[in-house]
This record gives C-alpha cells, sequence and structure tokens, in this order.
DNA sequence: ATGGGTGCAAATAGTTTGCACTGAC
DNA sequence: GTCAGTGCAAACTATTTGCACCCAT
C-alpha cells in the first residue's frame, strides 16, 4: 500500500538510468549484463524490475521469441509497438477498441472487459537495412 | 516442412481429446494432473503441445497470474476473450485494428504489422455467482 | 539508529534434451 | 521392419527466497 519507504539505491539508480534511457527493452539477463561492472546481483535486478513495474515506471512486452523484454514507459500510454528486428518500442494510445469492447459485452454477456494489444512490425530504419543487404545480394 | 510422418498415437489422442472437450484452456500441469491415470510423461505433453500449436489446433492465451493457458483453437478466428475468474475462453473475429494498422503505418513509418490482442473479463456465469456470493454476506 | 535493500547461495519452478526402448504405420 | 514418438532422468534456464550484512533516510 504505502508509496512512502521506498528508498533510491545506487543499484535501483542504476537500473532505472538504463532502461529510461533506452527505447528498446531489456531482458532481466541483458540488464545484469549491461551492469556488470557495477556488481548489481541477478535478485536484486529482479526485485528493482517488479519495483518499477509496480511504480507504473516500465512495463514488459514480447520479443521476437516470447522472451519478457522489459521498457520504460510513459503514463497515459497504453499500448507497445515494437520493432521485430532490433525490438525498438514505440507507444501509442488508445485505438478504438472501447467499441469493440461495447459490442463483445453485448455479444457475449462479459463484463468488466479489459484488453491487451500489442503490435509487432519492422521500423524504418531495420527495414531500410534489410532492402540494402538484399540490393547487395543481387 | 513435411506435414506427413505425424504419427497419431495414444498419448496424442488423450491430450488432443482433453484440449478439444473443453472451452477453458489447460496449463501444461493440468494436463499432466489430467492424464496421471495414463502415465503420460510431462516430456511427452511439452512435446505434442508444441505440435498441436504448429498444427494450428491449439493456441494459448495468458491467464489471471500470467501462466501460459492451451485451448482449443478453430481456424479462422483470431482473437481470445478469457474469464478472469473461470479461464472460460470465448473466440471472436477480427476487430477494426487493420484501420489502427494503417495510421500506425502512415504514422510511424513501420511496416508489416502484426498484432496481439488478447480480451479479458467476467463470463456470465461467473458474474452472477458473485453477485450471488455479495448477496449472501449482507 | 533503524529497517528497507543488497549479495550470496541454495531452493524452486518451468522447460528441454540424450538415449534406449516402443509401437504406429 | 522402420523410424517417429515415448519415458525417464539429467541438464538447463528462469526466478524466488532466507539470512546476515549494509547503507539511505
Amino acid at each position: 500500500m504505502s508509496r512512502a519507504n521506498v528508498r533510491m539505491t545506487q543499484q535501483r539508480q542504476a537500473i532505472w538510468n538504463l532502461l529510461s534511457a533506452s527505447n528498446n527493452g531489456y531482458t532481466i539477463q541483458e540488464i545484469v549484463d549491461a551492469l556488470s561492472h557495477l556488481h548489481v546481483s541477478t535478485a536484486t535486478i529482479y526485485r528493482s524490475v517488479v519495483l518499477l513495474e509496480r511504480l507504473g515506471l516500465i512495463r514488459w512486452v514480447h520479443g521476437e521469441r516470447g522472451e519478457h523484454r522489459f521498457v520504460r514507459w510513459r503514463p497515459g500510454h497504453r499500448h507497445a509497438l515494437v520493432c521485430t528486428a532490433c525490438d525498438r518500442v514505440v507507444e501509442f494510445e488508445p485505438c478504438g477498441l472501447e467499441v469493440l469492447e461495447r459490442l463483445l459485452q453485448k455479444e457475449t454477456g462479459f463484463s468488466r472487459l479489459v484488453h491487451y494489444l500489442e503490435m509487432h512490425g519492422l521500423c524504418p530504419t531495420c527495414r531500410k537495412s534489410k532492402e540494402e543487404r538484399k540490393d547487395a545480394e543481387t
């Protein structure tokens, strides 16, 4: 309950610095590796990630192989668009799903609907480099 | 590639019978338990589930606590509506997201968009029993 | 100075794999 | 009879936890 009594430690600061500076998510293992010079233990990283999630500062998305990747998250933005090649994440606002929710509510009788939506695609940068590679082949 | 050379064994039959007879998904562990009298090994269940997924006969959805639950899936149906109380799954057809995809494509430059959408809510049966319990309390 | 946070190592959970044997075709 | 599929146990990967010590407040 209490949001107080949360201390800003060097470890948490380091993790937050890392995540907040990037548009690409990190897996737990990638965070461990990126902070290896600081000797932050894996347990602490797990615990910090849970905390940051609870505070609404980060959120996970699915990577290509179903792994969980943690990304900085801004309040109010609701959904993620993830690049299938470089894992870059772009946030976008709601989405007309309210209409669908009302329809489903009527048709199925389900109530209190919430939705989980994730988009995946190829970001402009990755598309370009892919095309270049293709040109090179021929 | 070859879809041939897939044998219908008793184990696979048992797993498929179980999954295809229910609207509620099963976790791996629940399948193991449900088939314990047949002594189907956990390894076989994992392998069969992967196979059935590949064949497009089942699919996983997220349960309340993020666990993967496997449900029978009919071709053509695209998304799942999962009851937050009893895990009953109802399928529904596409959803107007094509409009959103086109918009995002234009705004962000991402291409080849695919989406993952899952709805969660309280099914009519569970809502009723919840209301009854509430009435009993007062 | 106090109690929230950390590191470490052990424990637990979830999933995959090698291999000899079995049974579907 | 052949080889895909199975059971078993071991190996791996991912995550959690207990506990003594540490440091942010």
